[in-house]
Parts: structure tokens; sequence; C-alpha cells
DNA sequence: ATTTATATTTGTAACGATTACAAATTTATG
DNA sequence: CATAAATTTGTAATCGTTACAAATATAAAT
């Protein structure tokens, strides 16, 4: 995958700061907050502002290559992958599964008449490490 | 419904404040944010304090009786409803609408091993009402 | 090339929602 | 009625996010 290409396609120009943010997002698939982000590149980018992160984040989001997971209500989290589907939380571990579910099943009854245009699935419990390890 | 009644079976004294709160959520039905319940009670309310609209809430979740709706990134919201149930949010009036969903359909065969606690389900779109006066 | 314009990044300050905390008030207990 | 415990309240602190203007980098024009 040709990260500047690919932010190019959508109307993005691919500046280093962006392809290292996106790089970010599309490699480690661990659906990042803006400040796991930010401190995983300040290392490489000695002079990233938290403020680009930002910045960067709402033009993906804008241009349709990047959207938000938000399953903890005080955490907003960021995802590269745009096909329908779902999360999973650890309460446990922390760590977040996606999850495929068959989108014509999740209520589509009653919503006849209605657009829908995005729809988001989270679950919460205990992931099978945590409970075969007892945490 | 006795509201006093239903918190003392839920192991919280009713006191006038509290009982106000969850009866604002429970009749309404609003999926309101905090602010918006202060600013509809504090008119009866006069010397309600925003404070106690957060502790109300945080104990009424602790004890079971009231689970949080975020929607959007930006704003939390309070249901008194417990049944497992999802969210349609219309992006054009803002309203939001209960939907039922089968639980078993949503994506349990990716879960098998995994303990689910808690399940939500968020759908964005246009309401019809929206839809045919072209909102 | 050099200038000029445009886009991007950056740092600081402002903002808003939430939480911490201690004082004031209310309710329960002896 | 006095004392203890629980609840409410107001203020200040905190944290994530946004606004904004200056600084830097990139592109276009001469």
């Amino acid at each position: 995958m040709n990260i500047a290409q690919h932010l190019s396609t959508h109307d993005i120009k691919p500046s280093y700061q962006r392809i290292k943010i996106y790089e970010y997002l599309y490699e480690k698939m661990n659906h990042p907050t803006v400040d796991l982000i930010y401190k995983n590149l300040v290392g490489e980018i000695p002079t990233l502002s938290k403020t680009t992160v930002y910045n960067t984040l709402k033009l993906f989001i804008d241009k349709g290559i990047t959207s938000t997971v938000t399953i903890e209500d005080n955490e907003v989290r960021y995802d590269a992958i745009m096909d329908a589907h779902g999360h999973f939380k650890c309460t446990s571990c922390g760590a977040i599964y996606d999850i495929k579910y068959d989108f014509k099943d999740v209520a589509m009854n009653e919503l006849k008449g209605f657009e829908v245009k995005e729809t988001q699935v989270h679950v919460k419990g205990k992931c099978n490490q945590c409970l075969t390890n007892k945490n």
C-alpha cells in the first residue's frame, strides 16, 4: 500500500506528517487515541504538535479515510479501516478487537423509511485470553 | 411506577434531587445530556448544582438503573431504559430514536469464548420525517 | 532564481465538559 | 436536642479539544 498515493487519491496532499500519522493508524491497527499517536510519533518527528495530529485526523475524517470509535465515553479513538465493522473492548486488558457483523441484521426492520449513513457496534466484556488467565 | 421505591430497591436513598432527576430521565425518555437535565430542573429546584447532576447520574449507573449513550464523540447522554436496545440519531433534526435489535444477531459468531457484558448499537442518518420534509 | 502566494505546521491561549474537594445543608441516629 | 452521617452545593482544578495567529514549508509566477 502506497500511503502517499492513497492520500492523494482522496484529495489530501501527502505531507510528511500526514504520511506518518496515516502510516501509524494503518499499520498498527490499534485504534489509538490522539495522545497515543502523538507519543508514538514525537520521537521520530520531534517538532510534531498535538494540534497537527488533531488537524490531520479531522482532515482524514472529512475525506473519508478514517473514522472515529468511541467505546468509552471519555476517549475518542481512530481507525483507518473503513469497512463496516464493530469493536469489542476487553474491560480487563483494554485490548480492542475488530468484529464483523451482518449489517442487515442490525435493527433494519425498525428503520424502514430512514436513511442510514453510519452504524457503530460496540461490545464490552472480557476477552478469552483474560478469561483463561483469570484476570 | 413509584420512583422513590424504585430507587430504594436499588440501594439508593430517594432524596428530592435524586427523585426529580430520575423522574426527568424516565418520563421524558429524551436521552438528555447533563446540561439538559440541569437546565430543565433548575427552575423547579433553584439551588440545584450541576455537580449534583453528575454525582447522581454516576450513582444511578453504579447501581444499574441508568446507562450512558455516546452517539456523538463529544456528548454523553443518559438513558433510564436498561433493556438492550440501540439508538438512531437523525443528523438533520437531532432526534434520537430507540431501536430494537436482536442481540444474538450482532456478531456473536466472532465472540465465541468472550464474555459479553454490554452492547451498544448506534446508527446515524436521516429520519423519515426529515426525509419527507426535505430537511 | 527570486519573489509572491498558498498551504501546512506549530505553540499558546481559550474553551467546555468533567472531576476533586471542602464547606454548607439536610437527614438519620442516640 | 445533640451528634453523627449522608447529601448537596460552589469553587477551583483538570483534561481533552479547538481557535487563532505566527512560523515554516511548499507551490506558482515573474
